[in-house]
RNA sequence: GGUGAGGUGGCAGAGUGGCUAUGCGUUCGCCUGCAAAGCGAAUCUAUAGGGGUUCAAAUCCCUUCCUCACCUCCA
């Protein structure tokens, strides 16, 4: 089945060609901070949708910038007294930090900003031999009205944007609405441009480096809500203006985050950055949150909610543990049955996926899978046959939603083997407390045991940070 | 003021005309030496207010109220 994507431009769904190649370009962070759980879920969604289109076998070619030139940067680096550059370099090993740790892939390429100055400068000449650019005292910018489609993307009427009156004054602008393409500053960090000293606008840069790397008409143009206006529509008028033809054949664009309801700002001081998160709730629930509301709709990070997800995590782990235990002691039934319900979710979360990647949906279904798996465990039915029919659609779904049960090493595995025997042995001779003796050991090395009728369950279970 | 998205049981969250998902929570039970986890059963009977269309509406139309986001940098 094809997958459908809504496209924020047409306002409707539009099929996403796999055929070939799909370019995406999703719009990074600004590296002047922590990056927050709000970034998370953007980044995560995609990093989401990179697995399952690659799952169905398309080539993904994924790029993701780096904004490492920007006013915010600059004054930090002079609050802190340093180099901007020290700034940039700081958080974006910060931004690696956290992401490795949230399972999301490395994107095909990062580019940045500061490494692609000439491809800017390149981009400004050509809009300003078509005369769409003009230069002025303080920089060089666009000139909105030269184009017609401008407001396409945000839905917005050009007169209304003017009447509103909130665009910033600049005398030396021509229009109100035009925005700058080139800023002049002998201030460091600053390159040389055929129009005189300074740095780029922000919006041409993701312009230019998806030009660059994936051509002018690509599949995937993604990022946050709060970008669509202005950078967004923005960045459509440059390329367009550019290249004459239409830029990305999809908009794609994550709902914000909010905290108990409330927008999440600098200002307010509730951002949950993605260091706090992780150490309270671990990279899986993190995920299972991002992926809990649809990717268009806003969701909100409470504690309940994420409380909730735990109990959902530990289903999975002990579905988990349940399968890759499992031996042949009883004889298996009902395995067609089996095949047959596992085809059933596998589609269910395929469908859902299609159709405008409906997480929740898809995330469901694997639930219903760990649900089943856990039925037949409960009822002592689930061998090691019908596990590995099981397994992996287990592991598929998990590695598409980018969820990791821990493994555990083979000489951990011998010595919790040979514990639980020798706790066994104290159990059947009702010797308890050396028996709870032992579960203590075990339960140190973050092993939880379930006693089934016949065997012992153990599983090692994700320390989430909350719970001690 | 403009634009967009919403208002569903204690909470979360599906569902675009008809048999009212699902999850969490709660209660009881199974299992267990105990525990934990898991499983089972029960519980809750909801669709912002007011009109209208229809044999039938959470679902369509009108209207009122409310919430949120974006309109300035923002994922």
């Amino acid at each position: 089945m094809k997958m459908r994507i809504f496209d924020t431009l047409s306002v409707s769904e539009k099929d996403v060609d796999t055929s070939s190649s799909v370019r995406i370009y999703l719009c990074g962070v600004t590296v002047y901070d922590e990056s927050h759980i709000g970034h998370a879920r953007t980044i995560i969604v995609f990093d989401t949708l990179r697995r399952y289109l690659e799952s169905k076998g398309a080539k993904v070619n994924l790029v993701q910038n780096f904004t490492d030139v920007d006013d915010k940067i600059i004054n930090r680096a002079k609050k802190e007294n340093t180099l901007a550059e020290t700034i940039t370099t700081r958080y974006i090993k910060n931004y690696f930090d956290d992401f490795d740790k949230l399972n999301v892939k490395r994107a095909d390429l990062y580019p940045k900003a500061t490494e692609h100055i000439t491809d800017m400068i390149n981009l400004i000449k050509g809009l300003m031999d078509k005369g769409f650019a003009y230069t002025s005292k303080n920089g060089v910018y666009f000139s909105v009205s030269k184009f017609k489609e401008y407001g396409k993307l945000s839905k917005k009427k050009i007169d209304e944007l003017v009447s509103g009156a909130r665009v910033e004054v600049d005398e030396t602008k021509k229009d109100p609405l035009d925005f700058a393409l080139w800023k002049f500053s002998d201030e460091s960090p600053t390159w040389e441009s055929p129009w005189g000293n300074g740095r780029p606008g922000w919006h041409i840069e993701c312009s230019a480096m998806s030009l660059k790397y994936l051509g002018s008409n690509f599949e995937i143009h993604g990022g946050g809500r709060d970008l669509i206006f202005p950078h967004h529509e923005n960045e459509i008028a440059q390329s367009e203006s550019f290249s004459g033809i239409n830029f990305a054949k999809i908009w794609m664009h994550v709902g914000m985050v909010t905290i108990n309801g409330e927008k999440m700002s600098k200002s307010l001081g509730n951002t949950k950055s993605i260091d706090h998160v992780l150490k309270k709730w671990g990279p899986n629930i993190i995920r299972l949150f991002c992926l809990s509301g649809h990717y268009t709709k806003p969701i909100d990070y409470s504690e309940d909610t994420l409380k909730e997800t735990i109990t959902k995590w530990r289903q999975v782990e002990n579905c988990y543990y349940e399968m890759i235990l499992s031996d042949d002691s009883k004889e298996t039934e009902e395995i067609d049955q089996i095949k047959d319900t596992i085809h059933e979710l596998q589609s269910e979360f395929e469908n859902a996926l299609d159709s405008d990647f409906d997480t929740p949906l898809a995330v469901g279904a694997f639930f219903k899978l760990v649900k089943n798996i856990n039925q037949l465990a409960s009822s002592e039915k689930l061998t090691k046959k019908i596990s590995d029919v099981m397994f992996p659609a287990f592991q598929e779904m998990s590695s598409i939603l980018g969820l990791n049960t821990i493994h555990v090493t083979d000489d951990e595995k011998n010595k919790i083997t040979n514990l639980i025997k020798q706790r066994d042995t104290f159990r059947s001779e009702k010797k308890f407390q050396e028996a709870d003796a032992i579960r203590k050991q075990i339960s140190d090395m973050n092993i939880v045991l379930i006693d089934h009728k016949n065997k012992t369950l153990w599983m090692k279970q994700e320390k989430i940070g909350i719970e001690n």
